[in-house]
DNA sequence: CGCATAGTTGACTACGCTCAACCCTGGTGG
DNA sequence: CCACCAGGGTTGAGCGTAGTCAACTATGCG
């Protein structure tokens, strides 16, 4: 990616980044915690998430190795998800004080992170439209869709359990299977285990 | 509100500024044009919003007076929302090319911007999170909570149809209408129309 | 006064959730 | 090498709740 890439930033800034290893399952930080800084994945995948108080688990966004998150968290005063590693990861650290200087004096630097939070609104706006699909093998073949679209291969290989996948899309791992399996029964998707590919009668 | 008012913007910025008449249900762009310029609503009210494919519409965000939309919209090619005037509405067109020069001179400017970028980001947010209360009526009161909190009176007078509403909570009319209902027969709420007042036990 | 739209209520349906049992895979250790 | 185990995934049965369709009322506006 190019923004936060070592060579767009200048060499004191670049000193000031540090490094932090999560284990699966770690906080890197918490819903209400006062923000200190934003993120970018080195490797792994972390999770931005909330538990609701009915003890739902609502994913907003799920990072990879070269994305960036918690951009949000420089013009906020708290955090307002939680940040958990999924698997073994490691995050760089950009302090926020820090940034917000950098801001001010290389505009380009601060147009690419405005595009980070542009791409972020999309990310939730396309999830929120995917919520008012209600029934469950048409948002599936949605969602399907919006993943494959970007490869333009109609191939889509998830690469974390289908229970996770259900919870982003507001179903039980019950009802995901469900739908899978009649997708592929008429005929408009076929899979192996966590590889699916799209016939064309999905593009319609 | 503080952003883009006329004293935080240089005379050449006012100068090049125009404003738009709607009439109820005109659309201001659609999905899929090329961005062009972001808004300020002055009067009226104006929403966000897409057609899915299955015919359904889903609202981003309703703009009010005061408020301003499309920001997203400077960095993007096209837009990736309708926008339309709700009621008879006027809005401030800020031309893209504009904002984006002066964005280069002004750092207080784009940190007025960022802001916005960041709250429509919580915004959706909260609306996503909404959307994993699956049972209608508990939905509907921690719909009611959020909108309350920020007065903190506890009362929530709605200035559109509940039909609108409805569907912004993904919810049918009938649903809504009785689940709030059953929220006021339960003693949580008590209602006139489309003023609600919530009552000490819905605070738990 | 009459029409259009919003809102309410009722009966029925359908779909996703819940709970439970079962299979399958990968990993661990004896 | 196999036995065991844990977690993911699938399948089944039954239930509950929101959607749908319809009729009716209420409200606002010409």
């Amino acid at each position: 990616m190019s923004f936060l890439s070592p060579d767009s930033l200048s060499s004191n800034v670049r000193a000031a980044i540090t490094y932090q290893d999560l284990v699966p399952g770690q906080a890197l930080f918490q819903q209400g915690d006062p923000t200190a800084a934003m993120f970018g994945v080195e490797s792994g995948r972390v999770r931005l998430s909330r538990n609701t108080s009915e003890g739902k688990l609502v994913t907003f966004q799920v990072i990879r190795a070269g994305e960036s998150f918690a951009e949000a968290a420089l013009f906020s005063e708290t955090y307002t998800s939680d940040a958990i590693a999924e698997i073994q990861s490691r995050v760089a650290i950009y302090p926020k004080q820090l940034l917000v200087t950098a801001f001010r004096e290389n505009p380009d630097l601060t147009e690419d992170f405005v595009v980070q939070l542009v791409r972020s609104i999309q990310v939730l706006q396309s999830r929120l439209e995917l919520r008012d699909v209600r029934s469950a093998h048409q948002r599936v073949l949605q969602y399907l869709r919006i993943i494959a679209e970007p490869n333009d291969t109609n191939l889509v290989i998830f690469d974390r359990p289908l229970k996770d996948v259900a919870n982003d899309l507001g179903l039980t791992p019950e009802t995901l299977s469900r739908a899978l399996g009649r997708l592929e029964h008429e005929g408009v998707i076929s899979r192996a285990k966590r590889q699916i590919r799209l016939h064309d009668s999905a593009v319609a």
